[in-house]
DNA sequence: ATCGAAGTATGATCGGCGTCGAACTTCGAG
DNA sequence: CTCGAAGTTCGACGCCGATCATACTTCGAT
């Protein structure tokens, strides 16, 4: 048992922005799911908790994106009573990543599940 | 239209930009060699062989990194003699995916197979 | 003090992806 | 035609990550 209060067992470590790698901002993005979230945290603008996500995973499976997500730098938490919120890190993201954030949680991206939609044949192509 | 000539056999089917996934392009990025095989046609701004990339893993399997760059509507392939050359996609990722090859490909991310920083090296580095 | 809500932690399972070697194909050179 | 170079195809294997159920913790409300 050590001398910290409760409430500091409860808080997450969080990375410092410049030990994170692309390739763990790339492998947290690459899962839909937790694309979905963040791209949810990018278009609110605000902190949510973790059951304001429409989960179709199990708890413990949404626990674990959640982490994935806080240890490749995206998300900062916190608790607020038994929720713990979830904030989008984007300026640091922004600062070490510039333009990834944007591009990838700003694209008009289908939620997974959604129907398809039409795909329209536009004639384009670059020959180069 | 005159008859196709034998190469043609070999030319790999292609997808349409627009038939592709964010999914799939993140996908072949979050693969570390894949992405150090787009960083090299970004950078050089040159269609370029499989074999003048610094392949670190068998031929076969890099084949497959090929393919699925391929697939994911990252590059195109075609071949000269022997030689497949590549070709960056990269008006039509632009299109379709605005910023995220300059803030992937853009980024000053050093090579899967480099030697390691000479500062300090925290350990267990790769996924292991 | 007790209960329920919200999440975490811990195994365990399982499918997919990256990996390889070996055999095969295609092309250019001699 | 023969040979070698460059890639591809195929099958197999191993690892890791996504998933789940269960048990547990912490907090707020009653």
């Amino acid at each position: 048992m050590t001398a910290k209060t409760r409430q500091d067992a409860r808080v997450p470590a969080h990375p410092a922005i410049e030990d994170v790698t692309m390739q763990q901002v790339l492998e947290a993005l690459a899962d839909p799911i937790r694309r979905a979230i963040v791209r949810g945290l990018y278009a609110s603008g605000e902190d949510r908790a973790c059951g304001t996500f429409p989960m179709v995973v199990s708890k413990s499976t949404g626990t674990h994106h959640f982490k994935v997500l806080r240890e490749a730098g995206l998300i900062r938490q916190y608790y607020v009573g038994t929720s713990r919120m979830n904030s989008l890190r984007r300026t640091d993201i922004d600062a070490a990543f510039p333009g990834l954030l944007d591009a990838v949680a700003g694209h008009p991206e289908p939620a997974p599940g959604a129907p398809p939609p039409p795909t329209r044949r536009v004639g384009g192509g670059d020959g180069a």
